[in-house]
DNA sequence: GTGAAAGCGCTAACAA
DNA sequence: TTGTTAGCGCTTTCAC
């Protein structure tokens, strides 16, 4: 009836060893003479042999020690949400003496992350999850890890060039396309489309470009109607700034959506929008902020494309964790989908803790 | 700086009492005096005593026979995606010598699903996930499953007065209105939308009318315009009265969009607008099927509401394995995401196996 | 190079 | 009613 599956033992016995050999040869720690090797080889080959995880951890003692590194969480609602993933994913392996310990830096200053990235990293962790804002210190920090031979798990902006254990995050080229597709969706004839980015900082801009290629390819590729696309790149700017020019953005009569391709840019331009009474510019942007949650529900907001922060830096933390304690390899690359929110499946993210399993 | 969590043994030392004693009151077996459950209990009391899961489950030899109760996947290509999720689990699970078991009954046949359900009771397993498309025959299952002791978890179709352990699905009233506001988005003026129930059976019709009340519900909220339901239920009717049917409905030129609550019947809907050319008819439906990703990628559909069985059910089959296997106790209901898919997002969730850990 | 043996924290059978 | 002990499958140490 069950069928009782194959132990080391029972490999041991078939190959006529010990177990100590065959503990050798599968995790090919040497001191093997090539007879035994073979021996243990050829068995291993005629049967189908899975390692039990949880003897093997219970049997380890070793335990384990992963380092995140992400933005202050206090000044950043984004962040805080990715907080929020962090401290689950530590409360759900402690119990494995997997201890997990975020080190914060400041998103907007260079220095700061330089700073401590070298501080998490000479706190010599088993392993590294990282949000890589800065590319060339992000570089420089992985060349780093690949010395020491840390693993290390990207999440939120990938660098391939860095060579991750495995990247996690969302493809920014879709997600342009997304928001230009649901923008568009039912405007009949001619019409503008502006695509803002509104950001404290210059830094971030490679990551929102992405955004806006896919914008406007979406456009080019139904170029049936005479659109104009305009973008506007706020990086840097201050609020009065922003505000001016969003205004004479919205004088155009021909715009007809906007999206906005930050996460905290949103709220300002849908402000404006109501301030001046304009509710037929269709206005769409990222992630499920307190404020950006309120325009959605009160209509001035159409559309939400969900980042999940919270669910990247948990999934992020985890598939280091599994790497480490159950020697599990993660894929190179975890594409998470474009979750697209409206007023009306606004709940069903919400409250659905499943989801971030 | 590491904190070795408290073991059985030190609480016996604390008590001053055997591990044998600790393990007694930690699990009420009884067999323990006053006095010593006293001092047991009153060091548990101090202390913060999580058990050793890993340990816990090589200590134990009992092994767990869940049973899958879901209609055939050879007759259902939604079904057949479910029996992924059920593939997988099942593989996952083994070596926890946990293991899943599948009971097919015929979607269209009461008695089979009568018939199946006994053969999977009898078999006496530790567990049940079941899809209880059939409400009345359900509920005399439940009511056998409660008296056995039998945990038994619910996906694809609530059925609270089953009182089951834990239920996994989505709001479907809510997935109604969702598709209205997509159907609804950006056309402007007064029209005609339908809503049509395309089904084999009448059997399920319950289910679908929650979509119903849903799309309903969200036009008359949003009245400032003259729009007009149209609800056509065509469940148990042949081919060719479908056909009919919806050839005569498309011949109202007011009708700007269709949902349909199947998600097998959309693509018969698909083909006939394709066929009069009625390429202005937003068309709205359900899960990813084959066909339907096709005529979604075309163009003739416009939006497809995820439904994702296969994470259903292996959600459910999860919970279930973490009750028995490890004592967690699943939240009673778990609503999953109403996903909403177009051409452009389509990919991220066909490929992020991730979504579904 | 090899095998025997102790130990991880817990369960469960068994003596006392 | 108690305490002791032999596993669970694997890792790791230590003689040989």
């Amino acid at each position: 009836m069950e069928k009782k599956s194959i132990r080391i033992k029972d490999i041991a016995q078939l190959a006529g060893v010990s177990i100590g050999t065959v503990d050798r040869v599968l995790h090919n720690r040497g001191k093997v003479s090539a007879e035994a090797l073979q021996k243990v080889l050829s068995t291993l080959r005629e049967i189908d042999y899975k390692p039990n995880l949880i003897a093997r951890t219970l049997g380890t003692k070793k335990n384990y020690r992963i380092v995140v590194i992400v933005p202050d969480p206090a000044l950043d609602e984004y962040w805080g949400q990715s907080n929020q993933g962090i401290g689950q994913a530590a409360s759900e392996w402690q119990q494995y003496d997997v201890q997990v310990e975020p080190y914060f830096f400041n998103l907007y200053d260079k220095e700061s992350f330089k700073c401590t990235a070298g501080e998490a990293f000479r706190s010599q962790p088993d392993g590294i999850v990282i949000a890589p804002i800065f590319y060339q210190e992000a570089l420089h920090f992985f060349e780093q890890c690949r010395i020491s031979n840390i693993p290390v798990v990207v999440f939120n902006t990938n660098i391939p060039e860095g060579k991750p254990l495995c990247f996690i995050g969302q493809n920014l080229y879709e997600s342009g396309k997304v928001a230009a597709a649901l923008i568009h969706l039912g405007q009949q004839g001619a019409g503008n489309f502006a695509i803002l980015h509104i950001n404290e900082d210059r830094g971030n801009s490679i990551h929102l470009l992405e955004k806006e290629r896919g914008f406007k390819e979406y456009f080019e590729a139904n170029h049936h109607q005479a659109h104009q696309i305009i973008a506007l790149n706020l990086s840097g700017s201050d609020e009065v700034r922003v505000k001016q020019e969003i205004k004479s953005l919205l004088a155009d009569a021909q715009l007809k959506g906007i999206l906005v391709t930050t996460s905290k840019g949103i709220a300002i331009t849908a402000r404006l929008l109501q301030k001046y009474g304009k509710n037929n510019i269709r206005l769409i942007g990222y992630d499920l902020l307190k404020e950006n949650i309120g325009y959605l529900k009160s209509g001035t907001i159409d559309f939400l494309i969900n980042q999940n922060s919270k669910h990247q830096t948990f999934l992020g933390i985890n598939q280091l964790a599994n790497f480490l304690f159950l020697k599990k390899l993660p894929p190179a690359s975890n594409l998470l989908p474009l979750e697209i929110i409206t007023r009306e499946n606004l709940d069903s993210y919400l409250g659905s803790s499943v989801h971030y399993q």
